[in-house]
RNA sequence: GCCCUCAUGGUCAAGCGGUCAAGACGUCGCCCUCUCACGGCGGAAUCUAGGGUUCGAUUCCCUAUGGGGGUACCA
């Protein structure tokens, strides 16, 4: 059984959103399923579209998102140079290397004529008009410094198939396939000719990668029986799209990775999230680690069809993940975004980060949910209004009240001890616990809702700003 | 135009000839409850259409429709 080397490719043109990333990670879950080596390489040939820093970009996010590569630009593993553009040497003479066998051909039609190939409906077939020069004129038009491709020789009146291992049997009539060109004039390789040079030099035994590549991989295949190299194994995947008809779009920055894990996604949860997208292990399992969805990754699972990406379901399962953590890992992943609310207010943080663990599913939540620990003032009294906690004005001003009386001289300032106390003043004052720890809570906020109640927010205020805060209240009540 | 391909609730999806058509997100309702959340319980909601094949089609075949991709000296 030959090893199992897969590689992931991206062209560094842009963001890598999480369609991208996923053919990565499948590349990456099928290779280290299968004890196999997994690859990095960087399609830059396209210096038109390159964009500056996109190519660090792509290691950051490789890495933050716990996808480790055994090979690639920083990691030799003897099958390099891992960066197309310092590969180009090798294209022109492997092209002309296939021209010798047979398999391709030089061409010196110019542009004009190209163009007026085309049919009505604008599309243009090369019409294989140097197919048949000979050797003598190609050799007399090369020496004479004609400018030329070299285009593959497509063989006439047959099929090529393959199995793809998810869509299964692929046929296209050799008659559908252009004379597509392998090198162009400024000898540089098109992306059909280097993919394939590069996967067969670096051994690569199954290539996963987009359906877009699904129908003219009976081309590439074509290539590789004209050099007579084994045909890698192929794994063609449904794209992620943003809505029923559009895909996700690099250019936009749709879904972009880093972008979540700025707005508070905790990595290994998008990298979670978007392993379903388009895949569903056996057991059905949503919640899964890295080593598990290695475990399970098998092809029967992945999906024919495309899918939609669904932030709010990726919202549920980084909530998932942030309610599984232990309080102090949760501390921690929480600390800067609970300072970034606090703005520079002097709270217990850990007090804080109980509060949240539960109410968020998204770090970036934190901040506007304790906005109310840092704005308090004047605020809309209706918020006292409430009809199932038989709370009015009248109401709220005496608990407000019955309150600071119960805490002004009480200092067992724990959870259960101030609602303990608040449950016995409400008692003696002829009320409901429930009635003065609402009223309680909004004289403390100043908010319509918080996270935790009115025992809780005085544990995290403090005694004295507790007081501070209800006096404000009872004064606003009394007006 | 031609070629490849896909089609189960709003979304992700299980299903692979006989099921009351799983599950999850979201949504709605109830319970819990000092607001919000968490948690628990429950509801609504899906096989694109038409032909076949078959005793029986969501499932197999054909066609249509719709979506995606390809058809470049882009990847």
């Amino acid at each position: 059984m030959t090893e199992v080397r897969t590689r992931f490719a991206p062209s560094p043109t842009g963001f890598m959103h999480i369609g991208n990333l996923r053919t990565g990670l499948y590349a990456y879950l099928f290779a280290r399923k299968h004890n196999g080596t997994f690859i990095l390489r960087i399609e830059d040939t396209d210096q038109e579209r390159k964009v500056e820093g996109a190519e660090e970009m792509v290691y950051r996010t490789l890495e933050t998102a716990g996808i480790t590569y055994d090979e690639g630009p920083d990691k030799d593993g003897g099958y390099g140079p891992y960066v197309q553009t310092q590969r180009m040497n090798l294209y022109k003479e492997y092209a002309e290397k296939l021209v010798e066998l047979g398999g391709a051909y030089y061409c010196f039609c110019d542009k004009e004529r190209l163009e007026s190939l085309a049919d009505e409906n604008g599309v243009h077939t090369y019409d294989k008009h140097c197919r048949n020069l000979s050797k003598e004129e190609v050799a007399k038009r090369l020496a004479n410094g004609e400018p030329y491709v070299i285009r593959q020789k497509v063989p006439e009146n047959t099929v090529s198939s393959y199995t793809d291992m998810v869509f299964g049997e692929i046929s296209v009539d050799t008659a559908d396939i252009e004379d597509g060109v392998l090198l162009k004039s400024d000898g540089l390789p098109t992306y059909n000719f280097a993919n394939v040079v590069d996967d067969h030099l670096m051994a690569i035994s199954h290539v996963i990668r987009g359906t877009e590549y699904l129908s003219s991989t009976p081309k590439y295949n074509l290539i590789y029986d004209a050099f007579g190299w084994e045909r890698p194994k192929y794994m063609h995947l449904p794209p992620i799209m943003k809505d029923a008809t559009r895909k996700l779009s690099k250019r936009f920055g749709d879904a972009n990775f880093e972008d979540f894990i700025a707005k508070g996604y905790l990595p290994e949860a998008v990298v979670n999230y978007i392993a379903l997208l388009g895949w569903c292990p056996k057991d059905n399992r949503e919640k899964m680690t890295m080593d598990e969805m290695i475990e399970a990754f098998d092809t029967d699972g992945i999906s024919h069809s495309s899918s939609i990406f669904d932030e709010a379901k990726m919202r549920w399962l980084n909530g998932e993940y942030l309610k599984a953590m232990t309080p102090d890992e949760f501390l921690k992943v929480a600390k800067p975004w609970i300072e970034k609310g606090l703005n520079g207010q002097d709270f217990d943080l850990a007090e804080i980060a109980n509060l949240m663990q539960t109410r968020v599913d998204v770090l970036g939540d934190i901040p506007e949910k304790i906005a109310f620990l840092n704005e308090f003032g004047d605020y809309d009294l209706n918020m006292y209004v409430h009809q199932k906690m038989k709370v009015d004005l009248d109401v709220a001003k005496r608990a407000v009240k019955v309150a600071i009386d119960a805490l002004e001289d009480f200092d067992d300032w724990a959870d259960e001890a101030i609602k303990e106390r608040i449950k016995l003043a409400a008692e003696e004052a002829g009320m409901k616990g429930g009635q003065v720890m609402f009223s309680m809570r909004v004289a403390l906020s100043g908010a319509p809702v918080t996270p935790g109640g009115a025992i809780e927010l005085a544990k995290v205020l403090g005694k004295e700003e507790s007081l501070r805060r209800m006096r404000y209240s009872l004064e606003l009540l009394t007006k």
